[in-house]
DNA sequence: CTTACTTGGCTAGCACCACTATCCGACCTG
DNA sequence: CAGGTCGGATAGTGGTGCTAGCCAAGTAAG
């Protein structure tokens, strides 16, 4: 397959497909001569791979790298690879300490890890980059006021898990073992447009079954 | 308040605010003279809503003007506000109903919808904007080769219907009259991240009680 | 009364980002 | 050998969310 077979197939333009070789979003083909370069299937699902990281998880080029570099690092085992590549992902800012909101959501995520008994969340809770997400979210909830504590969030909390069991049973039996850590990642990248679609969608529903249509 | 209070109790550059007034996201405020305007609580609050939507929720300015406008329209009635602002939230591009992953998403999600007897869901598809984020959520999840379908998908959605059902009841017990509007469009915004995270942290979690931290 | 400052309104510009367009010389293909 | 395509490089584009600075009118402090 030739760069402009590999534009045709995935529907990406060769200029943005040379864009995303020279930022090293994706890998260059096998060079067959000195102007032409040979691309395989791989390279197409990476390619697809990329424009779902970038246009649904509106992942940063420099970010989208990131997570591809871990993924691709085969020094490391599987597990960490995992790791390493979703730790990559969020890219909040960090919170200020400072702001009493940010203070009080801390106490709060806390509390609600305690409460759920998630041993290794609240381990990890220094370095990982998903509770630093949490805390901010919430701080942002608390600074408009709405007052949400441990006790509301841990519902919420307990069906989220629910939905990760369910995550973790899929990725078990569907993926081969090469291609797990790539489907975690398009997983946590794509799966969360789904989750939210439907929540939406369960939201009007619901509301519909309460007040009606009008 | 004036404009420089306004900016030092939100935490907003005037420079900004002066942004939002022009691109009609916040209302003038009370002028009390040729150069002096007057602002109150009601500002703030909008002011810290404004940039919920658009720091959290990533809206652009464009549609965050249309929802609020949605949300201040005093001529419809309390549903179809909330309606209509929700409905302005979502901006993804038209599908292309002609690629064969829309076609196959459309008819997973139509099936998923009878499953489980989502009426309202059905009736609305052709005109709901959620609907059709969902599609097109489906289709990225299947042009990438993961073979969602509505089997798979219905225990999400009954989770996330769960979730709906608490969403409401929180907002039913909290909000006043008046804000009910507003609080429903800042939680659509703002409770996604919270869901997000708590979701990713459930997966962490999860997945170390599986295989263990290394 | 003076001086420093604020106001709304205006215009211009900036920084970032994801592309995109164009050109180049090398090199296959018919 | 004409025409097309290649990788590589560079500069430009368009959108967006601000941001900076100016202005004339008006206000508050001393």
């Amino acid at each position: 397959m030739r760069l402009a077979d590999l534009s045709e197939r995935s529907g990406v333009s060769t200029a943005t497909i040379k864009y995303y070789l020279r930022e090293g979003l994706l890998p260059p083909g096998r060079q067959v001569n000195a102007t032409t370069a040979e691309y395989d299937e791989g390279h197409l699902r990476r390619l697809r791979l990329v424009r779902a990281l970038i246009q649904v998880g509106r992942v940063p080029v420099a970010t989208a790298r990131e997570v591809l570099g871990h993924v691709d690092d085969e020094s490391l085992g599987r597990t960490i690879r995992l790791g390493a590549a979703l730790w990559a992902l969020p890219q909040e800012p960090e919170p200020d300490e400072e702001d009493p909101a940010v203070v009080a959501a801390r106490r709060e995520v806390d509390a609600l890890l305690e409460r759920l008994g998630w041993e290794t969340a609240r381990e990890l809770a220094p370095l990982s980059p998903v509770h630093r997400s949490l805390v901010v979210a919430v701080a942002t909830l608390i600074r408009l006021g709405y007052p949400w504590d441990a006790e509301l969030l841990s519902p919420y909390a307990e069906l989220m898990h629910q939905v990760a069991v369910r995550d973790l049973d899929f990725m078990e039996t569907y993926a081969s073992e090469e291609e797990k850590v790539e489907t975690a990642v398009a997983a946590a990248v794509l799966f969360e447009p789904v989750l939210k679609a439907l929540h939406r969608l369960a939201q009007e529903e619901e509301s519909a079954r309460r007040y009606g249509i009008v």
